[in-house]
DNA sequence: TTTTGCATTTTTGAATGCAAAATTTGGAAT
DNA sequence: ATTCCAAATTTTGCATTCAAAAATGCAAAA
């Protein structure tokens, strides 16, 4: 197995949630599990600690990252700042094959939207975001984006969708569209902008505080 | 020697450029010279590859990343709108005893300027951007800024500083300054923007395309 | 002289072993 | 019963070792 993908690996059971934030991990385990030594997976995990999803403790081991709302918070900022960057670039620079290919994917998720399946519109939404940052055309913005999203999507998932709120966002995203389609960068920035901020407060509201599986069993007793 | 700092030594000898872009790192070399063993070295490499800083050949070794004119592009987009939303984050939050520290810094940037201290020029100059990237208060912006940064500044000292330029660079702080103090968001992120891209475009036209040592001695020979 | 094929050497990538540190366990004293 | 302390166990971090892959060198043939 390849080191990119031991990473890969332990970076999706990570964004699965399979240990939970806070957690430990329990390295012999996962080498059993991978078929893999000790050495390659602590090189996996030093990286994921570089990308902001594990934490090294010396001399304690490594634990899942925990995210308070403050991280929470940052973590948005900055990616409503790369959204905006990638919105006006790829205004500039987009083909018309690949608005097209946008639109689809758009069309697709508004008709996931209609038949009430909530994952397959969160995997619809994913796909136009990153079509539109990958349509900057910015290997550098991509990867820094990627490794944004990351971490901020477990907190997607755990948010209430109220059939408002997510009327309201397909309405963003129409209108996310209409701006590509015109290639209106500002203006799509701005929108990209304001749909992420409301996205943020859905998400904060909903009062996101990762809870470690210490405190949880605290609680519990 | 804590993992972090094998990175951080590491880190340097590369944007020293004391191994050359595109080539090869010796392992055993730099495990005498660190006086560690390969394990905790290799650890470290990887986490430079996931920065972009070292590049894996599987089975062929690791070198230090060549950065082509596209790479450099991409880097200074990426970088002109981290600072941009910086900028306005900044002018929301920053107190006024930052902002005096940000003036002494500029101040005394303006000193080595009148004195012709290049050096010391460029390392008030990184100050004064750094300070205000982390007055947006936002870890999470400041770690992706370090990074591209990182990259980006070796070719900053390539580029050869016409007495014009240092000048039209020097009154550019000004008015960035300017538009701290006055906490105009607006203002400064329009003003970091600018400034960037006339850095970039010095840069890419001094002709920067890291050649890589094999390429370098079949020219000599 | 140049090129091709093979053996040797070097280097890489990963498993194992070992010392140091931390955690857990068990028992004694309060 | 509870708390504290020391011994035992586990876990971590790193050096070493080992197998496989790639690079190198050399001789033979074109």
């Amino acid at each position: 197995m390849l080191h990119e993908e031991v990473v890969g690996r332990i970076r999706d059971i990570l964004l699965d949630g399979e240990i939970p934030p806070g957690a430990r991990i329990p390295e012999r385990e996962l080498c059993e599990r991978l078929d893999i030594s000790r050495t390659p997976l602590r090189e996996a995990l030093k990286v994921l600690a570089a990308e902001g999803l594990v934490q090294l403790l010396p001399h304690r081991g490594s634990r899942a990252a925990k995210l308070t709302d403050k991280d929470m918070r940052d973590l948005f900022e900055v990616c409503q700042g790369l959204e905006a960057l990638a919105g006006e670039l790829a205004c500039e620079r987009i083909t018309d094959a690949d608005i097209a290919e946008i639109a689809a994917a758009h069309a697709a998720m508004v008709q996931h939207y209609r038949e009430g399946d909530l994952i397959q519109y969160y995997r619809g939404n994913r796909a136009i975001h990153e079509g539109i940052v990958n349509a900057a055309g910015n290997p550098v913005l991509s990867g820094l984006y990627a490794s944004v999203t990351a971490r901020i999507r477990r907190a997607r998932y755990v948010t209430p969708m109220t059939s408002q709120r997510w009327a309201f966002a397909v309405s963003e995203h129409e209108a996310i569209l209409n701006a590509l389609q015109r290639r209106d960068g500002a203006g799509l920035s701005h929108i990209l902008r304001a749909h992420l901020r409301h996205k943020r407060e859905e998400v904060l509201q909903a009062g996101f505080a990762e809870t470690d599986t210490n405190e949880l069993t605290l609680k519990i007793a």
